[in-house]
RNA sequence: GGCCCCGUCGUCUAGCGGUUAGGAUCCAUGGUUUUCAUCCAUGUUACAGGAGUUCAAUUCUCCUCGGGGUCACCA
């Protein structure tokens, strides 16, 4: 059988997406939307999404960062096709093409020290030139000086025009004596550079869509220069423009909140995350949700905007309060267990979370307003009761205590506004006048949901206890 | 500074020569509610500026201004 070149994938109609993290840290939010993108294409075209680890600068990268970023794509529910490739085991493979370069001419080694090269920029810099290699080793055939251990660099194009063929901001013209120069393929200690093997792992890999942060437009036409000398197909690109922060400049580590696995903390759900990162920068007419498989139907690179975004997370906040809205009970029950709230074992579990997850913008907020209502107050908020107890409430609450006592068969809701009725009723009293003394003798403070509620998810003995205690501690 | 990219409500965006410039969010107001929230309704707010091209420019071209990215033996 012939040996198929892997990097040949003309005539290929199976598309293959990557992101390629280099693990400093965690997941950030604007790296996880370039993959949201990449493995949504890949998706739609039933095509292949793979994750290749660019942990080739030992000094900055750790495991852990791998794995902080292998555990924010399990929560989001993305996974990646095949094996992940680390650039850190391939060495041998870099140094193959380094040589073949070197063997056909098309790099050298260049023994400037780094002292010579920052004097040539102190130089350039001096005169307002640009800053450039002056290409002194191109054709050397002397007698290298001693001391001194090359580096090696590619013989990039003096002249002409590179083209960059992008899906989002369409063709971009670049003149090579404006942006090339002889760049580094291979350190002094042999080990290579970034634009040398990113076009390396992304045509091994087959890989034939490269969607990315439009930081890397620029490294583009070096990344051709090394597809073009090693004789590999140019992938399609998708520059997708920067989320800014709110002062217009690209997102960062210190912006906060900017860590993946941060909003899990805050409470917001993998879909909600999701769809307001699909949303930003991509849209499809005036549609807001979009479900996984939705976006994976309609999404297309194509249709990603020219313009950076600016970070802001009002809409996140809408977008988590309606995924929690329609999150079934169950459910709910089990994602609040993060949040440290057990109602597995609670009988009145969906009378309380049909109440409260209308009202929450987060998990963690849900998690609280269950917290208030199962957990008696310990003390009551001082505005509430001069509000609540502004007339005397005590007799009416008695009124109703002794009501409740007798009661029986109480289970629902409405078991016990049909309670609170008849003592306005029979009292001749407005509904606030019982409703905001009892909200704030259950609760300890205004706000919340429905009082009946509350009550029935409390139970009788408790709702009595309460209220005792409340006129205990306001009389 | 060189090179490159971008410019519609505060924010996310629709628009692809002719629209009362649409939607969403936020904010405000009203309704619903014993409270708060939800929900519903209503409202305020945008084509950076200037020249062209055209019967007609938010839309096409150029310039200006503004913003951003990038210029390593980092990735």
């Amino acid at each position: 059988m012939p040996k198929i070149p892997q990097h040949n994938f003309k005539g290929s109609l199976m598309v293959v997406t990557r992101f390629a993290p280099s693990p400093t840290g965690y997941l950030h939010i604007g790296g996880l939307r370039t993959a949201l993108f990449s493995y949504l294409w890949a998706r739609k075209n039933g095509g292949k999404f793979v994750l290749r680890i660019e942990d080739t600068d030992k000094a900055r990268n750790s495991e852990e960062a791998t794995q902080a970023i292998l555990k924010a794509f399990e929560w989001l529910g993305l996974e990646a096709d095949g094996e992940i490739t680390y650039q850190s085991k391939r060495d041998d493979i870099y140094a193959k093409y380094i040589k073949q370069l070197l063997d056909e001419g098309k790099a050298y080694k260049c023994y400037m020290s780094k002292e010579e090269l920052t004097e040539l920029r102190e130089t350039q810099m001096a005169n307002k030139e640009r800053t450039k290699y002056d290409g002194r080793y191109r054709d050397f055939d002397g007698t290298p000086p001693e001391g001194v251990e090359p580096v090696i660099r590619i013989k990039a194009p003096l002249s002409g025009e590179i083209i960059v063929k992008d899906g989002v901001k369409g063709d971009i013209s670049f003149q090579a004596e404006d942006i090339l120069d002889d760049f580094v393929i291979a350190r002094a200690d042999g080990s290579p550079t970034y634009n040398f093997v990113v076009a390396i792992d992304d045509a091994l890999m087959g890989i034939n869509e490269v969607i990315r942060g439009d930081d890397h437009l620029s490294n583009t036409p070096k990344q051709i220069v090394v597809y073009e000398a090693l004789g590999f197909d140019i992938p399609a690109f998708y520059h997708v423009p920067m989320i800014h922060n709110s002062k217009g400049k690209k997102l960062s580590k210190r912006d906060g909140a900017t860590d993946v696995m941060a909003y899990k903390e805050m409470g917001y759900k993998p879909e909600a995350l999701l769809n307001f990162l699909v949303r930003l920068g991509w849209s499809h007419g005036d549609q807001e949700i979009f479900s996984m498989e939705e976006m994976i139907e309609l999404f297309n690179p194509k249709d990603i905007n020219k313009s950076a975004s600016i970070y802001s997370t009002d809409k996140l906040d809408w977008l988590n309060a309606h995924y929690i809205k329609n999150t079934p009970n169950n459910e709910l029950v089990e994602l609040l267990s993060d949040y440290g709230v057990v109602l597995t074992s609670h009988d009145k579990k969906e009378i309380l979370l049909d109440a409260l997850k209308e009202r929450a913008k987060t998990l963690k907020e849900l998690a609280e307003m269950v917290n208030e209502i199962v957990i008696a107050p310990e003390s009551y908020d001082e505005k509430a009761v001069k509000k609540a107890f502004k007339g005397d409430p005590i007799p009416i609450l008695n009124a109703f205590g002794a009501k409740l006592t007798n009661a029986t068969e109480l289970h629902l809701p409405s078991d016990y506004h049909a309670l609170m009725e008849e003592v306005v009723n029979e009292m001749e009293i407005g509904f606030g006048k019982i409703g905001m003394p009892l909200r704030v003798a259950l609760l300890g403070k205004m706000g919340g949901p429905n009082i009946d509620v509350i009550m029935a998810v409390i139970g009788k003995e408790e709702t009595l206890l309460r209220i005792a205690n409340a006129i205990t501690a306001n009389s």
